[in-house]
DNA sequence: GATAATTGTTATGGACCATATCAAATATCG
DNA sequence: CGATATTTGATATGGTCCATAACAATTATC
């Protein structure tokens, strides 16, 4: 096409050049029109996301706790004795970038890297008491302050729907 | 705490020692307990768009277009006439960013920058011809094998469903 | 007409993700 | 048994995405 770089007439039938440079001497910023953008899952499935872990951060702020790595707190409590493999795999996540969570959760002391005596080559994760206590605090704000506030703005029905799609498209697709 | 970094006598009264370091002598590899974390929004929301977004690029293979740039490109052909800060801003995207975004979409033809001819600072934004014939052919790749593939796993009503819910999540929460 | 604001751009740094590689330890198999 | 292959945690490295500061050109504002 080699459209010419410097819009002479607007050969282009152009939208409208109705709107001059701010918008036509005066009116609102006319905000743009998402179209189909709208409906495509992906897109709204994104935002979403952005959202929900923008809120869940700041919720967290006084404890410091990322999504990450309430997931890796959780998994580990959940699952205790397992090694590094094992959690790491099963939040998706890889070795090599598991090294620095490990290190950053153990150095404040929230859980700790115990050399297995089976396999001398494995380290076992535990959290530390600290660890055990933090989490709790995190559940709790993550109830009151995080997923109250989802279920105020959907229901609780239909936050469980939601749910279970999502799990379904996160397991089946 | 300061757990003894040895597992000495397994002083953790130890979730269960039974399983040695394969697991016990044999059997299968014993998969983690998800818990609690498969209750979180936030998790299985990120599960998903990842799972929806790595179906988009399969599906888009062909036309080597990523979801944003497939955003970018619907968002130009229903907004013509705007500026590069008008489209990043509307999609969340720095200007800073953008810029490289535009330099990949223009060095394969697929949109022009245009200087206005009102303020010519600003680049208006359109879609080559090229352009606008593979987002035509991007949009039946969308429809016939990625959302048809949702509408399959969920069916019509809950996929609509869904995407009102994740609206409403991406503009209220 | 001097000053402030806007636009596109560059440079830069951080967070996250992926691959190759390594030493130590273990498993496997002749 | 012993040689070879595999596994585990770790390091190094590169890519992508995201965020901030700064700049020249242009325009708005006073």
């Amino acid at each position: 096409m080699t459209v010419s770089k410097t819009a002479e007439k607007s050969s282009e039938k152009s939208g409208d050049a109705t709107r001059g440079r701010k918008d036509a001497a005066e009116g609102l910023p006319e905000a743009l029109q998402l179209g189909e953008l709208s409906e495509q899952l992906g897109y709204v499935l994104k935002r979403a996301q952005l959202k929900v872990f923008e809120n869940f951060l700041r919720c967290m702020a006084s404890l410091q706790l990322t999504p990450a790595q309430f997931s890796v707190l959780l998994l580990v409590e959940k699952n205790p004795g397992r090694n590094q493999t094992e959690i790491a795999s099963t939040l998706g996540i890889l070795r090599p970038n598991f090294v620095a969570m490990l290190d950053n959760l153990e150095s404040r002391d929230l859980c700790a890297r115990i050399r297995s005596t089976n396999d001398r080559r494995s380290h076992i994760l535990v959290l530390t008491d600290k660890g055990k206590a933090v989490l709790a605090r995190a559940k709790k704000l993550v109830a009151t302050k995080h997923e109250a506030r989802l279920n105020e703005l959907l229901g609780q029905a239909n936050r469980e729907a939601l749910l279970g799609m999502l799990s379904k498209i996160a397991n089946e697709f």
